[in-house]
DNA sequence: CGTTTTTGACCAGCGC
DNA sequence: GCGCTGGTCAAAAACG
């Protein structure tokens, strides 16, 4: 009799979990149609922008190619490089970029910056090679960027074949206590290297959130200051990151973004409000979290074989301005470094900085220093990280 | 036992 | 062509 009854429970137990198995997937397919229909929605609402922005700007639209690729580059993607996939957009972009005022190229630059986080086009179909092939565009396009416009006859096939194809790098330059920084992707380890005037051996390492990604990293002790340790990646991840990596991602992702706004000769002054609008581009969610972005003033120059920025979290007592910027990237990296760190190590140096400025300059790299206030006592160190969270989230005046 | 790290070998690019 | 250097490969070892 019990038995029957148990039997009874259970039968009615799984009826109701079918049912509300069928009430979920009902609702999820009211969710996918409506995801369906917005996305739509919004792909014919982008499309009729776009189509206003080129007739305004008397761009000829010459093919429904051009679209298409622009289209591509308009996509987002958290990437070191440009989302160009051909030479000849790069030209159509320089072109855009001569027909069009400063007010225009600031367009441009806002839809460059859209490239962070939102790249979609890589489907599975994509072979390794492909993928390798279309890396290889990506820095070559960074590459066209940073070549002075002055030198530069945009529409030169010659010249286009000149560029090396190199690719572009973001180093950063942070105190870690650890062997590896928590950038928050996955890496597994490849090889190691005494590099040459550096006794500390140099680690390589690939990402592995995804078999065919493409990105690579260094990471190496200074041999100078051992508590500091330089990561430099390489690369444009191919797929979607993790949240705790979108920090660094981000980050690198805007240092490439200066990169490539940049000529060896320009300085700072000349492209930082493009940068800032850019960046603007990229963190100007609707998110209530939306963080503002604001790039301090910088110059960039790069080397002709590897274009490397490097980013300097290191500390310097010689901060200059202890203005508002926030930088939103630059935070939540202290946050993971912290993690990795700990509040105790290397007490007394001072903190990571909320403020980049150029601390050297030559043909191979631009330092971007950033530095705010002394590290005393672990409690203090505790507060200034709450804080740089905080201002990380929330536009600091 | 599967995954990750280590480490020597190998290769490509570059300067001489 | 040769040697140096940076970067990658892959087999073996270590690890969980």
């Amino acid at each position: 009799m019990d038995s029957t009854k148990k039997d009874e429970d259970k039968l009615n137990s799984t009826k109701c979990e079918i049912y509300e198995a069928k009430e979920e997937n009902e609702r999820l397919k009211r969710m996918l149609s409506k995801m369906v229909k917005d996305y739509k929605s919004l792909q014919m609402h982008f499309q009729g922008i776009l189509t206003q922005k080129n007739s305004k700007n008397n761009i000829i639209a010459t093919s429904n190619n051009i679209h298409e690729e622009k289209e591509q580059v308009e996509l987002v993607s958290l990437s070191l490089g440009r989302s160009s996939t051909s030479r000849e957009l790069i030209k159509k972009e320089l072109l855009y970029d001569d027909q069009n005022n400063s007010n225009k190229k600031h367009n441009k630059l806002l839809f460059d910056g859209l490239e962070l986080g939102l790249d979609c086009k890589f489907t599975q179909e994509n072979s390794f090679e492909e993928l390798k092939k279309e890396n290889i565009n990506n820095e070559r396009s960074v590459l066209v960027q940073n070549y002075p416009p002055s030198k530069m006859d945009y529409c030169d096939e010659e010249f286009l074949q000149q560029i090396p194809q190199k690719k572009a790098r973001v180093s950063i330059r942070a105190v870690c206590g650890t062997t590896t920084m928590n950038d928050g992707c996955q890496w597994r380890k490849y090889g190691q290297k005494i590099a040459k005037g550096n006794p500390c051996p140099r680690a390589y390492y690939r990402c592995t959130v995804s078999p065919l990604c493409p990105v690579r990293k260094q990471v190496q002790r200074c041999s100078k200051d051992m508590s500091i340790l330089t990561t430099t990646y390489e690369g444009t991840h191919n797929h979607p990151l993790p949240f705790s990596a979108t920090a660094m991602a981000s980050t690198t992702s805007a240092a490439a973004s200066m990169l490539r706004c940049t000529s060896t000769s320009s300085t700072s002054q000349q492209f930082l409000p493009n940068i800032d609008q850019n960046l603007h581009g990229k963190f100007n969610f609707t998110n209530n979290n939306a963080p503002t972005f604001h790039l301090p003033k910088t110059s960039i120059s790069t080397s002709q074989s590897h274009p490397t920025i490097t980013l300097d979290f290191t500390t310097n007592s010689s901060s200059t301005n202890s203005s508002s910027s926030s930088f939103n990237s630059y935070s939540t990296l202290c946050n993971n470094f912290k993690s990795e760190i700990g509040p105790s190590s290397y007490l007394g140096r001072p903190c990571y900085s909320n403020q980049p400025f150029i601390t050297s300059k030559n043909n191979q790299n631009t330092i971007i220093e950033y530095s705010s206030g002394v590290r005393n006592s672990d409690d203090e160190w505790i507060q200034k990280n709450a804080k740089v969270s905080h201002l990380g989230f929330d536009h600091v005046t």
